[in-house]
DNA sequence: TAAAAACTATAAAGTTACTATAAGGTCAAG
DNA sequence: CTTGACCTTATAGTAACTTTATAGTTTTTA
């Protein structure tokens, strides 16, 4: 299978999976007289493991220590067990802010009916009156 | 006003604040007889609207088109109205993305105890069947 | 059969919103 | 006169890719 091939069955560009491959994800595919890469059932499964792995958020080191434990099967699987409670906690705590920040956000916006000019705009004002005890980023 | 004291006035670093000068989201400030930046209290309030607009989610672009909007205060603010309800809407679907991922990821935790070994874990065995329609990725 | 399209390759730069590091100039206090 | 706390610029690093440039290969089509 090329690289084409392979990105098509899992609804992903081939730059991501030479990008994998260069992060160490993905073991070196054999390379064809051409020079193109020649991808194995093997490699369809680990590259499956690891967009499965982002796309309950996981991030890329993550998943790596993930494939780590699933090669080396024989440790205890508390750790795992414990990469994925940090990670619902994280999940959990992006949520409630996230919901904070809404109910902010409709308050700002349900003071202004977008009738008026923005000289007049109260959300710009209510904007500017926000007291960000410290600027709380990646909400 | 030297750098340091704006930046510990807003509780952000002094390099975030140059940061914000080289993309335009703050006027030049004067210099002084050693080349040391001098802001007033006009660099204060639009710092200050930055920081807020950073606070409630929004990015550094989103951010320069309401200062736009501020600059020429004589347009309709439907605009306004129009980004922040757009914002309003991301902010909506990033938390039902993320509930729905936290729903998942708990039926994935409570299939084990943590007492086994990897070999035998289940987490990883979930995580492998997720068939994930296409990776969805900034959750 | 030859040109066009679709595919592959590499390398480097761009994205976001900063943070960190390096190497150096300025200034007040002890 | 040196120490420490400031300030300056420029460059590189972060995450997880995406985009661009340049070029070679294969397949399709006229």
């Amino acid at each position: 299978m090329r690289i084409g091939q392979l990105a098509d069955l899992l609804g992903i560009q081939t730059q991501t999976i030479r990008f994998y491959e260069k992060k160490g994800l993905l073991p070196l595919p054999a390379r064809s007289y051409n020079g193109y890469r020649v991808y194995t059932e093997k490699h369809y499964k680990r590259l499956k493991f690891v967009c499965s792995c982002r796309a309950i958020g996981l991030s890329l080191s993550e998943t790596r220590r993930l494939q780590d434990y699933q090669d080396n099967p024989h440790q205890p699987c508390s750790a795992v067990n414990t990469l994925i409670d940090e990670h619902i906690m994280h999940i959990r705590s992006q949520i409630t802010s996230l919901q904070d920040l809404e109910k902010q956000l409709t308050s700002i916006r349900t003071s202004c009916t977008g009738q008026s000019k923005v000289i007049a705009c109260t959300i710009l004002n209510k904007i500017d009156e926000i007291e960000s005890v410290s600027c709380n980023r990646d909400v």
